[in-house]
DNA sequence: TTCACTAGTTCGGAACATAAGAACTATTAA
DNA sequence: TTAATAGTTCTTATGTTCCGAACTAGTGAA
């Protein structure tokens, strides 16, 4: 099994970023890692949607992350100990991760405002 | 042929937004528009890229941009006008479009100088 | 009217990307 | 060894995207 492939800063594109975090699941997951103090491992995300996800495909949104240069990821023991990049990509592309995750957070509370005033008809949430 | 699609603010999603974005060919128009005082039509752009774009594929990235919101786009005589909806969308993610398409322009730069640099392997630019 | 022209859209198939179950690898522990 | 756990890779079905060809809509002649 090869060691896992990080970008260099330079190679870290805007377009890459963009796109690895234009999935729901992935933007929930980095926007999780990014607000935790210690490292995430990938199956403490098998249940960031309402249903589950299946590993293999978890495990796909965090190369995604990952070569999107997003997060970096290391093998501790038996599991995977992923930690934010954000440091670097805040010297990079001032401004950028912060903005999509605020956006990303308002978006999120409109969500469940909507839903509490109109419980009729749940619409599902992230 | 039915009118154009333009999804209501409160349809807008983040997620969108950046998967529109996340093309080189579509930040470019988009940022394009976002630049210029009038308003642009589609054939404007055949020559965004290095290479030119098939007026079909355009007509494509410009439903995309429309129907993500970033765009409104409007029949003038026999062409198309298209105008960003960015004040719009400043209100509902402050922040987000600014920070984008800094980092897009801080990218283009950054491609610019590396170019300027070593001119023996001009690398493929925007 | 009809014809031609321009700007853009839609259709259809090939190329590419994504999702998820099954099979695999790496590490630890018994 | 063997078993268990955490992730990865393989494979296939399903979705997207690209782009040429065919189409539509508006304009301005003859």
């Amino acid at each position: 099994m090869r060691p896992l492939f990080h970008p260099s800063i330079d190679d870290i594109t805007v377009e890459g970023i963009l796109h690895a975090l234009s999935d729901p699941v992935r933007v929930a997951i980095y926007s999780d890692i990014l607000g935790s103090e210690c490292s995430q491992t990938c199956s403490s995300f098998l249940n960031v949607s309402e249903k589950a996800i299946p590993k293999s495909t978890l495990s796909q949104h965090f190369k995604a992350l990952r070569e999107a240069g997003l997060i970096r990821g290391e093998r501790r023991g038996v599991e995977m100990h992923n930690i934010s990049r954000c440091a670097e990509i805040e010297k990079r592309f001032p401004g950028l991760i912060m903005a999509i995750v605020r956006a990303y957070n308002v978006q999120l509370e409109a969500k469940t405002r909507a839903n509490k005033a109109g419980k009729r008809k749940p619409s599902k949430r992230l």
